[in-house]
DNA sequence: GGAAAGAAGGAAAACGATTGCCGTCACGGT
DNA sequence: ACCGTGACGGCAATCGTTTTCCTTCTTTCC
């Protein structure tokens, strides 16, 4: 409850152990040569005054602060979060704390953070967002690393660490393939979207390379359930045979899947189908559980900070780096043994 | 791109302007009396130097840092990040960094950030955490003051900022009763969570002063879509007659809604449904899209904010706080126009 | 013309911790 | 007895800023 005593200094500790703050210092670091009865005693006094040092005094001198800050560019939302956590997880390990940052997509925030942290000393800073398409770097010629993780700087000898989504496109045709489906429809999220396009592209290719194509060019439309069951109908009233659909996304994969049910079609046994995301919201609220691609993106967070932390360390990668995507498979794609 | 020079010190700035370090210091801050022309030629140095001033140094100083520290007890979810977001925002405009701390649920971890927090001075600590019941105050005696922000400490005299459920559970019924609704049956989560019990017992009440009651006894199951539909199940085969089911979350009303489609009850004509949380994904993705209560979670982070910056300043507000509640109303309560 | 007031800016002492350099013991060997 | 050698700890410089004195130098007024 209320604020109790003010902060010790290592002075309290010195006197209340009858030492030198000099010999404070060197017992509570395991530096130079003491006794072991007066580190001890030094021990024993920090503990009473729950002396804990000062990290900016302390960092004053080594001129590192242990400190991180992380950037969202856009408000934090759905695809952040998870980034953000991997982030802080593996900095946290590597005894970092993370200033938060949220950009809501206003320059001019983003600039007064930007100039907050650099005041703030931090080791190095990450910049995420919602997006993956390329952005303009947040600043130029910083004194400190930058990295990118999810969105992408525009300067490609930035680091930046992005979701395979080809690769993740790529694994989806896999698994159908797999399980035996080759009249593949795709509906997908709008075409000015970086994504829908590149998960597209990827889908196409995946099939040309097994000697097949699309029963239809992609349908490219919204990322809501709404447009996944307009999508269906389009695709029924097309007349056109269909044994599975790969989504640009679980709503969209969601609303296919109602819509299907809806017009008599079996899930997965008429037409297998596949989300990407892998939103757990969606994936399991669906009937059947949807099997969707995971962009992993706690895993990403967690590789972008650990090059950060490199290149803290004067070992920067810079380029863009793919992370790989994962295919989780439940019921939409495969019937349970039971 | 790659790490440029080195941070610039005042000890250069005051080189290059040809002064001493304490007049820079004066020039910047607008300090002691200067002449207007030895002010300029002091920022113009230091625009030319990129200088910002070390904020660790200058907190050594001042004794304050303007950093809090925001701890997720159990791990960041859909309600903490509002928030967070909210308490970020009231805390940036009050020039305030923010240090992000994931408990992830685990005690250990909590006591550590709280070590890290102290041994870097910040002002203040919100605790955030995904249930709003009590839990164990994050340490005792803490040299800062401490608010807690959707979850509540089960010390009284600790100050917490929690949502008005019981509010939000009046309003819910007072809309209903405002569309003409009487014959109202409640669909709600797990019993043993509070949330679900408070909820159930202020919507009894308010019925009660309207001189109604439920037209059955809530039905306690889970927070999903899975547990909405199988309730109306049994709600219908139960014979009952209702004209508005007040659900406990919106994942809850989504499933009811489906429900009482595939039966043949129009929504809102037949049945008005409301749910809870105000959750969009789940509000818009529903036909005919969901009113519900929103806890205006990002005003409470700010709120909560706003407490302690005012604690921090010598005013604290112990006790707990309740946060109103507010009424969306959608398509599931009222007949559009058209 | 001289004194007092005021303006301008420098010097130095904090703030809290770390660390290299020394001084002082005690002890052992010769 | 004397010297060398570790072991032990104190002293003081240092990190980057702020702030409180001071010292100068200009003015201005009588």
């Amino acid at each position: 409850m209320g604020k109790s005593e003010r902060h010790a200094t290592i002075a309290d500790v010195a006197a209340l152990a009858g030492v030198s703050v000099g010999t404070v210092s060197k017992a509570l670091n395991g530096r130079g040569s003491l006794r072991e009865e007066t580190r001890m005693r030094v021990r024993e006094a920090a503990r009473q005054l729950a002396f804990e040092a000062n990290a900016g005094a302390r960092s004053l001198h080594s001129g590192r602060t242990y400190t991180v800050g992380m950037i969202t560019t856009d408000t934090i939302g759905r695809f952040s979060i998870p980034v953000l956590m991997g982030a802080e997880d593996a900095l946290g390990a590597g005894e970092m704390s993370v200033f938060l940052c949220d950009g809501r997509d206003d320059p001019i925030r983003e600039q007064y953070y930007v100039k907050t942290l650099l005041s703030r000393r931090v080791d190095g800073m990450i910049v995420t967002g919602r997006r993956t398409e390329a952005r303009a770097p947040i600043g130029a010629n910083l004194p400190v690393p930058v990295v990118y993780a999810f969105i992408s700087s525009s300067d490609p000898q930035d680091c930046s660490v992005v979701p395979d989504e080809a690769g993740g496109a790529r694994k989806a045709i896999e698994h159908l393939l797999a399980v035996g489906r080759t009249r593949i429809a795709h509906i997908t999220g709008p075409e000015h979207h970086d994504s829908a396009r590149v998960r597209a592209a990827a889908a196409t290719e995946r099939l040309a390379e097994a000697g097949l194509s699309l029963v239809a060019p992609p349908l490219f439309g919204g990322w809501s359930e709404v447009w996944g069951r307009q999508a269906v109908g389009i695709l029924l009233a097309g007349r056109t045979e269909f044994d599975a659909v790969f989504c640009g996304n679980d709503q969209i994969a969601r609303g296919v899947c109602d819509a299907l049910r809806a017009a008599g079609r079996r899930v997965p046994q008429d037409v297998a189908l596949i989300g990407f995301d892998n939103w757990d919201v969606m994936t399991e609220a669906s009937q059947p559980p949807l099997t969707s691609i995971d962009l992993n993106l706690e895993g990403l967070g967690r590789s972008a900070a650990e090059m950060l932390l490199a290149a803290i360390n004067g070992s920067p990668s810079p380029g863009r780096h793919a992370h790989p995507c994962r295919l989780v498979v439940r019921e939409s794609t495969s019937v349970p043994l039971s």
